[in-house]
DNA sequence: AGATATATTGCGGATATATGCAATTTTAAA
DNA sequence: TTTAAAATTGCATATATCCGCAATATATCT
C-alpha cells in the first residue's frame, strides 16, 4: 500500500467517524504504530486533521471536501508554503493578508513556533485560534464579505502602528514591468500599505498568472524582497526578469 | 474514547445545558470521577468553562463552535432573541459583543433588514458574511482565542469613534446591587466601554444566573435601558428589583 | 544499468501521558 | 456543628509517544 493511499484511507475514516485510534488502525493496516503516527503528523501539518494523544480527530469547524484534498492547486500552494516556514524565527512579527496561499502558510506553522501575527483575514484567525504560542492581532475595519477580510481607512490606520519583521502578501498577477497588480482597488490599497510597513516583503505568487496584469498596481518588483513560486517556475522568472534584486525561493 | 473527544463532548453538554455534574457524567461516559475532574480542570484552565464544586458551568461570553445541536438552552436563547428583533429599524447602527445570546439574535435577523453592525466577535461576523443588506464592521485588536473576540486598547479606541443606536451586551451575572459583572477583567472593560457608547443599552441576561455576581463590574443597573430575560424570570425581576428604571422584556 | 542519494519503515529503549485507586482533606448543606 | 459527598493528592500501572538507528525501498543521476 502506497503512502498516499494510506493517507487517503485515513482521511476517509476521519471523514466518516470523526476520529481514529492509532493502535487499532495500525493493526488494521498492517503497519507499525510509528508509521501511522508519522502519517498523522504529516496530515496534521497539512491541516487535514488534528492529531491527539491516542489517535486523531476531524478538524473542528471546516468539513473538508474530499475533492479539495486531491486538488493539485492546493498541493502546490502547500509546497510554496513549506518554503516560507523556515524563514520564521521565534519572536518574529508577521503581517499577512487574506488569500489561500497565506492560509496554506498558516496551516503549516509548527505549533511550537512563537510568533506575533497581524492580519485582516478572518479565515486566518479561524485557523489560529488554538495555536497557543501565537499572539494574534486582528486589523479591524469594514468587512469585505466576499473575500472575508477587512478593508478601508480603519485597516489603513491600524497598519500605521505596526512594524512587522515579515509581510506576506498573496498576489495572483505578477508582471515584469507592471509589477504586482490586482483587480480590486480597496484590496490593492491595503496590500500596498502592508508592503510599505514590512521589514522583509514576501510575495506568494500563483505561478499560473505570471506575466499577467490587472487594473490596480500594488507594488513594483523592486519593492519586494522574496517572491515565492512553485518549483517549476523558478527558472522561468530568473531567466526572464533578471534585473531585479529579489530572491526567488 | 479519546481524551479530546471527551473534552468536545463535555463542551457540547456545557453549551447545551450550561452545566454538568461530575457524578452523573462520569457514569454516562464510563470513566472515573477523577478523570472527569481532571478534564474539567484542564478545560477550566483553557478558559472554556468554570469548574465548580460538583461539576462545571458555562463561562460567560464564550461562544463555542459546536453549533450542531438544537437544545433547550439554545431554545431559550432564541426566545430571548426574538424579543429583541422587533426593536430594530432600517438604518439602525448596532454594536454587539460576543456570547451565545448575541449570536442567537444575529441568527434571527431578517435578511431584508438594513443595518450597520459593529462587533468584536468572530462568530458573529461569520454568521453575517452572506447578509447582503448589512454593513459589517469589525473592531480590531488583540485576539482572545478562548472567547473568539478581540480585546484590549485597540478595541477601546475603535469604540470611541462610533455612536450606535443600540448596544447589545450579553451578561451571565446580574445582581440587584452589584449590577452586571463578569469574571474577566479585559472582557469587563470592553463591555463597559461598549455600554458607554450606546444610545439605547440592552442587556441579554442568562436568567439562571440572576442574583449572582463576579469580580469585575461592567455596569450598574441604572445605566441599562432594557433587560431581556427568559419568560419565567420577568416577574421575578419586576417584583424584586423595582427601583431601577430599565424595562424588562 | 549501475551507483548514489533520498525517503520510508520498523524496532528498541527512554520518556511522557492517561487513568484509576486509596488515603486524606475540603466543601457545602442539613 | 455535624456529616456525607466531593475534591485533592500521591502513587502504580498501562499505554502512547518520541528518538535514534539500521534496513529496505524508491528516486535520481551519470
Amino acid at each position: 500500500m502506497l503512502k498516499k493511499e494510506r493517507h487517503d484511507y485515513i482521511l476517509n475514516l476521519i471523514n466518516r467517524d470523526n476520529r481514529i485510534y492509532v493502535t487499532s488502525l495500525s493493526n488494521e493496516l498492517g503497519i507499525s504504530d510509528d508509521t501511522l503516527r508519522r502519517d498523522l503528523t504529516e496530515l496534521d501539518n497539512k491541516g487535514l486533521l488534528t492529531k491527539v494523544h491516542g489517535g486523531a480527530i476531524a478538524k473542528s469547524g471546516i468539513s473538508i471536501q474530499f475533492t479539495d484534498r486531491i486538488n493539485t492547486a492546493m498541493d502546490k500552494k502547500q509546497q510554496m508554503a513549506s518554503k516560507v516556514i523556515p524563514l520564521f524565527k521565534n519572536g518574529d512579527v508577521i503581517l499577512l493578508d487574506g488569500g489561500t496561499s497565506n492560509l496554506a502558510v498558516i496551516r503549516q506553522l509548527p505549533k511550537e513556533l512563537e510568533l506575533s501575527i497581524f492580519t485582516n483575514s478572518f479565515p486566518i484567525i479561524n485557523e489560529l485560534f488554538n495555536h497557543t504560542n501565537i499572539e494574534l492581532n486582528f486589523l479591524g475595519g469594514k468587512v469585505f464579505s466576499s473575500s472575508q477580510v477587512t478593508v478601508g481607512v480603519t485597516v489603513f490606520q491600524a497598519l500605521q502602528t505596526i512594524n512587522p519583521d515579515w509581510v506576506l502578501v498573496g498576489i495572483s498577477d505578477v508582471h515584469p514591468e507592471k509589477g504586482l497588480t490586482c483587480p480590486d482597488r480597496d484590496e490593492a490599497l491595503i496590500k500596498r500599505a502592508m508592503i510599505e510597513r514590512g521589514n522583509k516583503r514576501l510575495i506568494l505568487a500563483d505561478s499560473h498568472k505570471l506575466n499577467t496584469a490587472r487594473t490596480y498596481q500594488v507594488a513594483s518588483l523592486e519593492e519586494i524582497d522574496y517572491i515565492v513560486t512553485e518549483d517549476n517556475k523558478i527558472d522561468y522568472i530568473k531567466n526572464n526578469w533578471p534585473k531585479y534584486s529579489y530572491d526567488v525561493i
